[in-house]
DNA sequence: TTTTTTAATTGAACACTGTTCAATTGTATG
DNA sequence: CATACAATTGAACAGTGTTCAATTAAAAAA
């Protein structure tokens, strides 16, 4: 068939984007494919490719919807002010949770390496600069004075706070009893040390 | 031909390590595959899959000697003692340029997740363990009181600078100018406020 | 020396992948 | 009703990891 107009361009991006974050949710990765999501829409793989650039942009659209439940529940922390340590330790639970709870399409953010662009869109780089910005405006509410130190800190925490959740959850830290305890211990015992370091410098 | 004797077992496991490494230092992982290997060392796929249990245990060794070059570097760091900091930096710094100049390979550490183990397996956490010791006897000399305290700053540590050399060089930090001084200036950062709020606390 | 046994080596076959593009087909216009 | 148009298809292509019957060279036995 065709101009079967049962969907616009954008409702097709829309529904692979839903199967696609659905069908790794539950299968992983690995399971993926194209012909897979095409299937679950019930199109041809020949749409999709006439909706999407390619295989590396319906990814990095589904990992950007990650992003955004990631965000927007990080958002919701920043709404009741509290100690910016302590909103900090929230936000990173939340991130830890997250990856614990939806692994599979957790890991997915970090996983696919492009082979086409090397350089992540600018689409995409704006969800993760979100993530940035929510970190650096915790810490302008005491912890730095200076924009420019708080963009600064806010890439270390961010990178640490992911790094301790990745090394973590792909089994290269040991970890002992429940994953979630033990990950927050550690990220605990980097927000301790590291604000207490910055606050000693402010 | 059968029974060549050319070379033994173990001489074609270290062949296709070897011909590996140089494949994914100087084409990237994406190019790699098995049967790229075996024609560069002059055998036939079968016997890779003789001589490898599957297409994951070549990685991992490959992988694995990456990891040894990088410990190797880094224990050099421990032979002159300096103070923890200026220490952690210089093992820190090794790292990033590591990670800087074998960049394909590098990636490979993190890139590929196995479908078959969902678990790494021992011999390959033993030489990621090695790495988190080397930091650990760096924290013990002054740093750190208490073995435990250290093993736990350990894993803190080793995770954030591998998160911050991590978002930095997938493009997910904005780093301007050269990447090694930018990467650089964050590491410093984190060191420099994780460990003073260490010393605050011991 | 010749035959038999043994095991190292091969490569075609299988089911899959992302990607392309000529052919098809449902819809709208002249 | 014929024509033009564009959405849709799916076979085709070159590649992937993996398997395993068939082949073949070397060692052992006759």
């Amino acid at each position: 068939m065709a101009r079967r107009y049962d969907h616009t361009r954008d409702e097709i991006r829309q529904m692979a984007i839903t199967a696609g974050t659905l069908l790794i949710e539950t299968s992983g990765f690995a399971k993926f494919s194209a012909r897979r999501v095409a299937k679950e829409i019930g199109y041809s793989v020949g749409t999709l490719y006439n909706v999407f650039e390619n295989y590396d942009e319906l990814i990095l659209r589904i990992n950007a919807q990650t992003l955004t439940e990631i965000i927007e529940k990080m958002q919701k922390v920043l709404l009741h002010a509290q100690s910016p340590q302590k909103m900090l330790a929230q936000v990173s639970d939340l991130y830890i949770n997250f990856a614990i709870d939806h692994f599979n399409r957790w890991s997915c953010l970090y996983e696919y390496r492009s082979v086409h662009q090397k350089v992540l869109p600018d689409w995409y780089l704006i969800k993760v600069n979100q993530l940035f910005k929510i970190i650096e405006s915790i810490l302008m509410m005491g912890l730095c004075k200076k924009q420019e130190n708080a963009e600064q800190s806010a890439k270390v925490i961010w990178a640490s706070v992911h790094g301790i959740c990745q090394l973590s959850l792909s089994g290269r830290i040991d970890i002992v009893g429940r994953a979630a305890d033990k990950i927050n211990m550690l990220v605990g015992n980097f927000v301790d040390h590291y604000t207490a370091g910055l606050a000693q410098n402010a």
